[in-house]
DNA sequence: TTGTACGCGTTATCAA
DNA sequence: TTGATAACGCGTACAA
């Protein structure tokens, strides 16, 4: 019925109630003390006519636009889309609207996102890591606009975060490793950002603790990480290293690619080679052999964090700024 | 060096570069005739400044914002991340900022997201097929936002479409099982969105001129799609159909599930059963053995989408107003 | 509890 | 080619 073009405005809204704009801008908002008997009459006009609030009218006129911006390094990997889904969640309801932004692991892009999002005068902001450049970091800072910090962890006073200890992660599947009989273990990574050299760095804890530590079992490609990528580097180890008795990928994608190479040319797993990956994304249960892997709850992280975002947004002090979710070893049949 | 909330204004600008607000507007927009000397020292000033101009003031003056809508039905399918990067990959040099939605495949999840972001007035938009709430019809349609539909095609006269006949390549995949011998083939499916559907069609299209279609042999599941689906789907095909020669999935998610539970059970591919997926996706090259699947142009999509949109934006008409990007067959080793 | 006046930062419009 | 003025639609601050 509505014919195009008719933009409904609160003074719409306001007269067709009998009452002035700012009462109604009141009731619709559930702000101040609104006779009852007026915010019904003003929500039953506002929703008569359609009305959606002008959300440029009412960020240039408060200074803040109700929305929230999400920042993660990449849209291709399940682990940030299930952190955005989990952050959305929680803030549509609110009446919040999410800004997604991939940085693509890049921090030129991340600082090129941040300076383009925040002259929204978002309400709050969720980043990825701690990880990013030093104009970031001041824009973020200066921004004052509330910020939590996801999947990794800081002891940092006054910083906001929800993630888990990267090291100590890595360190429990090594460990794992250890623990059913290797000695030879490898690392196995691509992309290098923070959260693959903090697992490479519990990698090490846990082999130097032993006494098998060999320096020479790390491989580090820079390279985007892929099953494809996780099958060359697979084959790639083996050759370079036949004494290897198991390799712990830094993620699942390279691990299954491991795997289906370690298939195609008859090498078995686990006996073999042992092989480990990380995240437990939703494949890992359905690989064969079903892989070995840390569960990282994803989802658990962003929701969390979008609820102490909303909570700082409101201007309530958090207690706990920093929340561990901590992880959980999975162990199926690949290690 | 910047200190906490300082926000430069037009105003700012203005007076630094000694002309007028509006001049100022008008040079950094590269609008108009400014003089040249004039627009040199404007955007000077901009810059010593850093100056960034307020999108809210440019949306209530202009009735215009700089964003551009794209709506995808999940995130967690790699084939609408393609879609979303190579859009975003247009759009933002274009100075458009981007707005991504996802319906989670749901009518009135998108209908609420179109509510909630054409309140931005936004300059154009993609969307994802042409199934929707006859609501979300109208609130394209009334909008008059320059809109482009993705993925999909059709002949209607004045809809703007960029995609590819998903029936054609749903039939050109059934008719490579039936070139390699196939006579029993049946259809896998899950998520059943409309593009899973054209599919069947085509499936079925080609089954009927060989006279081999048979409705027994369709599996339609409207579960969300996923590896260990496929792997259950298959099994149960097997089972119920023993007779079955050849399985083609909908995608390729479906079809890999299949292709480990194959491995698992010691079901030779394609020995015992053809399989093809739909996509190629990464993995799709990876799997054991490597799966025939059909190539989407996703990324191109994408990128003549938003082509397309910021031609209507501009006011130009657009010539061929659906554009068919084909698709391409990959035989590989599973069918 | 309700309403009035004003300003947010920018662009459209018109005049010079 | 440039500038003054008036919106855009809403919320803040204060008055009633």
């Amino acid at each position: 019925m509505t014919s195009i073009g008719v933009r409904r405005t609160l003074k719409d809204v306001a007269e067709l109630a009998g009452v002035s704009p700012m009462t109604a801008s009141r009731a619709l908002r559930g702000i101040g003390t609104v006779a009852p008997e007026l915010a019904q009459r003003v929500r039953a006009a506002a929703a008569a006519l359609h009305y959606v609030p002008d959300p440029a009218a009412r960020a240039l006129a408060s200074a803040h636009s109700r929305s929230v911006i999400v920042l993660v390094p990449s849209l291709a990997n399940a682990v940030f889309i299930d952190l955005l889904e989990a952050a959305q969640a929680v803030l549509a309801p609110a009446g919040y609207q999410v800004l997604i932004g991939s940085t693509h692991y890049s921090r030129d892009e991340e600082e090129e996102l941040l300076r383009t999002y925040l002259a929204h005068r978002p309400s709050g902001m969720l980043v990825t890591g701690f990880e990013r450049s030093e104009a970031a970091r001041r824009l973020i800072e200066d921004s004052a606009v509330p910020c939590v910090f996801m999947m990794e962890l800081t002891d940092a006073p006054g910083v906001h975060c929800v993630g888990l200890s990267q090291e100590a992660a890595g360190e429990a599947v090594t460990a794992h490793l250890l623990a059913t009989g290797a000695r030879r273990v490898g690392y196995v990574a691509a992309q290098l950002d923070a959260r693959t050299l903090q697992r490479a760095e519990g990698y090490r804890r846990a082999l130097r603790a032993t006494g098998c530590y060999d320096p020479a079992l790390e491989l580090l490609s820079p390279a985007r990480s892929s099953l494809r990528l996780g099958g060359e580097l697979f084959l790639e180890f083996l050759e370079r290293h036949p004494d290897i008795d198991a390799l712990f990928f830094c993620n699942d994608d390279l691990a299954q690619g491991g795997l289906l190479e370690a298939l195609r040319h008859g090498i078995r797993i686990p006996e073999r080679v042992r092989v480990a990956g990380f995240n437990d994304l939703d494949g890992a249960g359905c690989s064969v052999p079903r892989l070995t892997t840390v569960r990282t709850p994803r989802a658990l992280i962003g929701e969390l964090a979008a609820t102490m975002a909303l909570a700082l947004m409101r201007g309530e002090r958090v207690g706990r700024t920093a929340v561990d979710v901590g992880f959980e070893l999975i162990v199926r049949e690949s290690a």
